[in-house]
DNA sequence: ATCGATCATGCACCTATTGTGCACGGTTCT
DNA sequence: AGAACCGTGCACAATAGGTGCATGATCGAT
């Protein structure tokens, strides 16, 4: 938690409030209690003489100056990352610590990989790597909790593509692969399209969940409306589902099916290849550091070997 | 103390160290200990993991990556001054603390009318003074122990005019006066040329010292080397050599005379009409904050007072 | 060459900041 | 009315961060 240095970590707190809106969420985030989130918003004020918040209801609320600030400290934060990165570059200098955040399959696929690399070539680095979906990503670099995320591009509600907060840089392309029962009419096939697939009852994630909106852009790009019969929250039971008959449903690419039984993955083919767009994101200004740098290479090199391992017409 | 915030007061540190060069020095005009000095550029290397400092003789000194950073942190400091700034006004707030510095004469005719003036519109506003020369002033403001600085402008070898720390603004120029023993030959005059008193043996400030780059600009000015008889630190003293008929000298109008027995203030006339120029100096980026704002008005009125009550060939 | 001056730093110690855990009061929803 | 939730105050504990003194290293002057 040393990480958190150098512009006062009660402005981050303040920056992680502004995101989520509740102290005790904002506690969860940055990993202090209540009290101490609390005692530190208070303090800040204190010290700047400023009011940022005000009482709401049962909430506290930020104050327009508390708004502006927030605002405002992007590039405050985004000047010392790159102040930061310079120097590390201009001065050969090693950091000790290296936070890395991830969903379940990148982390596995990738940030795996890249921890070993920098494990086996900066053993004095300590890195800590941080399983969590892309929203909650977003907030752990914003709380300084981590320093890089490899993420399923969205465009989230809350973070956009552009944020003033972060740069992002594209990994791979994942695509969407259709998983049937193993005794289902189409099941022999090498590919399939949606359309074909439009009548099958779907297996899905819940609406609103991390990666539904994945599904539901899949099917707007070829114009059909599928039908959902099933939710599931974890891969590992969609494919579960699926095998049980139940129905049909979307697999990324770098998910794992292991050897599940009774199940089969098909290719998608069509106008619309659904795939998910894989992204390393990183706050504003450290993209030059030197970490960053040789992280994001590795990174790259990982995603190339798996796109080198797909038939062509798929990259 | 607590104007030190936000910024890690280490970087602070680090920076008037960058300014002095020695430990003891920083700690000096910082306001800490040594060893506490010592132990922040220690504990700032190693959070950073950069070495800043490498050691040098019985000293030590920066290294290259220590430089760069103090370099690419002005930026960083006027971007906080700024934001902070802005959020002030944005936010109508107050602050609580509010530290002034300038030389003597400056503390006397414009700061104590800025700092009574405060007292009695913000009662809250606790009014900090520090009398110190201009060198001084600018390593307080870079040190953050004083907001606003009234000092004489002057190209000091460690301060430019348009240094990236810091932002002047011009309050008035303040003509330089001779003053002689009242039985001296010229007493009777009322203006006088500086070639009149080229044989006069003078008394000034010891050379090298804060005001002596005035007197010999003076000179420079109108072609005229002076013989320097005598050298006083104060202007008190230095009346008082005059009056005991030990030479002449060069007294800014600002400066009281008093009620000093047997010395004479006279005008200089002439194509170098040598004067110094009295600026107010903030940290770049806080020139926009109300408080500051609101200072300079009144420091300006005070200096438009003082213009007033001169002679308009004067201004 | 020696002695004193200067400078940075380590150590013992102390203080004050800043964290946690728990209890409490206010507010909203049912 | 009651339950759930949210923020905050308080006692207490840990730790960051300060001072003062002693020490070692280096430089300049005698």
């Amino acid at each position: 938690m040393h990480n958190r240095c150098m512009i006062d970590p009660r402005l981050i707190t303040l920056r992680v409030f502004a995101r989520c809106g509740t102290v005790g969420a904002t506690a969860e985030l940055t990993g202090y209690s209540p009290s101490a989130v609390s005692a530190q918003l208070r303090e800040l004020q204190r010290m700047l003489g400023m009011q940022l918040l005000t009482k709401d209801g049962r909430g506290v609320r930020l104050t327009a100056t508390g708004r502006f600030l927030v605002a405002g400290s992007d590039a405050l934060i985004a000047e010392w990352e790159s102040l930061r990165a310079a120097a590390m570059k201009a001065g050969d200098q090693v950091q000790s610590h290296f936070g890395l955040g991830g969903f379940s399959t990148a982390a596995a696929q990738l940030l795996a990989p890249l921890a070993a690399t920098l494990r086996s070539t900066r053993p004095l680095l300590e890195v800590q790597v941080l399983e969590a979906n892309p929203a909650r990503c977003f907030d752990l670099l914003v709380a300084e909790r981590i320093d890089l995320a490899v993420i399923v591009a969205m465009q989230s509600d809350t973070y956009g593509e552009d944020d003033p907060r972060f740069e992002q840089t594209v990994l791979l392309d994942d695509p969407l692969d259709v998983i049937i029962p193993a005794d289902h009419p189409l099941a022999s096939r090498e590919t399939v399209t949606l359309e074909e697939l439009a009548s099958e009852p779907w297996i899905t994630e819940a609406a609103g969940s991390t990666y539904h909106s994945l599904f539901t852009a899949a099917f707007t790009a070829v114009g059909v409306t599928p039908r959902i019969a099933h939710e599931a929250v974890e891969w590992e039971t969609q494919i579960a589902f699926v095998g049980a008959g139940l129905g049909v449903g979307l697999l990324p690419r770098l998910a794992p099916l292991h050897s599940a039984e009774n199940v089969v993955r098909l290719r998608i083919t069509g106008k619309g290849k659904p795939a998910r767009r894989i992204v390393a994101a990183v706050r504003r200004g450290s993209i030059s550091s030197p970490l960053i740098q040789e992280s994001l290479g590795i990174l790259q090199t990982s995603a190339n070997r798996i796109l080198a391992a797909r038939p062509e017409d798929d990259l």
